[in-house]
DNA sequence: CTCGGTCACGGGTCAA
DNA sequence: TTGACCCGTGACCGA
């Protein structure tokens, strides 16, 4: 079972397995995809042996475009329904799972995806594996704090602080939120962050810069820079009795998942 | 910063500076084509040492190869990863810009390739960069014309004939492109082309005997000839009107990046 | 469900 | 033979 639970059927171009019909055939996500560049691209293709009849199979496939493509052909893949190119994919809103949803394991969930931005930062970037477990354990926490303070879950909050003053009604899409990791990480007491102290101005510039350019819909990023200060004001968070899973089990679960 | 905007880390074979994990591990490209080599070609290599205890760093990892690949081996780079040669991508295909998209600048593209294909006709060997272009310039209209039929845009050509019966649902691989070229110039008028005329014959013969044993999927011979002569029958074409740049300009440019 | 786009990591190339 | 470089592939995810 790859994909989901969805069982496999066997692509009819090359055997491998498929989980769909595309462009009208049962066909692999490799064929499909090659079909598509194929038809946006235009592209004619010459046989590489001469003779049209190399063999199309999942070891073979790559070695002869032009017999793939005479195959997809032959077995009416539908070129009509290639669509012209949109343009690159708009930015979206962080999708974090509805926090008044009935899965206990909400949080977990949550805290995996701090991990898992932290890790990403780029000021990770030249750390081995075990310096940046350290960073990611030291600096987690307060990610967590700010993805529930996206999700809009002030109540939370509310009951690890004695501020009543919670920020509310904080939003950003995936590359301001990118860009918070850095400025969060920047300000860290972890010795093996110091270098990106100075950094902090920069990350902020780039920030503003970022949102004035790219009318971004949501994200004020003086409201998104005094959330940050707010939550190292009234740190440092230990929101761990919100897991059912150890931290460690979780962070572990993500170094492996992310090959980090 | 090295390649693209990636920050590099360290290539755990021989400390280079590496973009990403291969085969399982962070590797440069070297290293990574080493392994990649080795295993394709299934090398059995012996310490020029003979205690297998060579250095692999950056300055000395070509120094024994042996090692190189038994320290691959140690940090578990998975052979398995290793995929089957591809055909070779040079000549593996051409490609013609879709007709219906919205860009302004289509037909100097097509145009473009038009120049492409006249000059690196076979038949234009044996000449000088000036006689290839006198070559060019007289004769990649009709050529133009052609990949404007290949491409199915019939509409465009109308506009430039009075004869109503355009021929239509014409296409064809890239070696019965690169004939058809060849039959076109053999029968133009150009003085450079003369000593060609007598070749009519045989590169027809060519396109049906390679058509015949090929099984090519796309293209009948009677058609694609019949198509030469009804462009030569409704030429000269004229197709400049079509182009955003001057033909001069489009054909310099071709012949920079040809280095014709 | 089947379109779309993405991008890490495969591939091949060719000058050195 | 090497490796910097670029292109194509396809697993994956969002809509
Ligand atoms: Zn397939
Ligand atoms: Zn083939
Ligand atoms: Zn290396
Ligand atoms: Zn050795």
């Amino acid at each position: 079972m790859g994909r989901k639970d969805t069982a496999a059927v066997v692509c009819e171009i090359c055997g491998d397995k498929s989980y769909g019909r595309h462009y009208g055939v049962w066909a692999c996500d490799g064929c499909s995809c090659f079909f598509k560049r194929s038809v946006r691209k235009n592209i004619i293709y010459t046989c590489i042996a001469g003779n049209w009849r190399c063999v199309v199979d999942k070891g073979r496939r790559n070695w002869c475009p032009a017999c793939r493509l005479a195959k997809c052909t032959k077995l009416n893949m539908n070129r009509l329904a290639v669509q012209n190119e949109r343009g690159p994919r708009k930015l979206r809103c962080i999708t974090i799972p509805r926090i008044n949803n009935l899965n206990s394991f909400k949080y977990d969930m949550i805290f995996s995806k701090a991990v898992s931005l932290t890790g990403k930062c780029i000021l990770l970037n030249f750390m081995i594996s075990e310096q940046r477990r350290e960073v990611v354990e030291e600096n987690c926490q307060i990610i967590f704090a700010l993805l529930l303070l996206l999700n809009g879950d002030q109540t939370t909050i509310r009951r690890f602080t004695s501020n009543e003053n919670v920020p509310s009604g904080v939003s950003c899409d995936p590359e301001q939120l990118r860009l918070l990791v850095c400025i969060i990480l920047s300000q860290s007491k972890s010795n093996l962050l110091k270098f990106a102290v100075p950094l902090e101005g920069f990350y902020k510039f780039c920030l503003i810069r970022y949102t004035s350019q790219n009318d971004a819909p949501l994200g004020s990023p003086v409201c998104l820079i005094s959330t940050i200060d707010w939550l190292y004001e009234n740190g440092p968070w230990y929101l761990n009795s919100l897991l059912r899973n150890s931290t460690e089990g979780l962070i572990n679960e993500v170094f492996s998942a992310e090959k980090f």
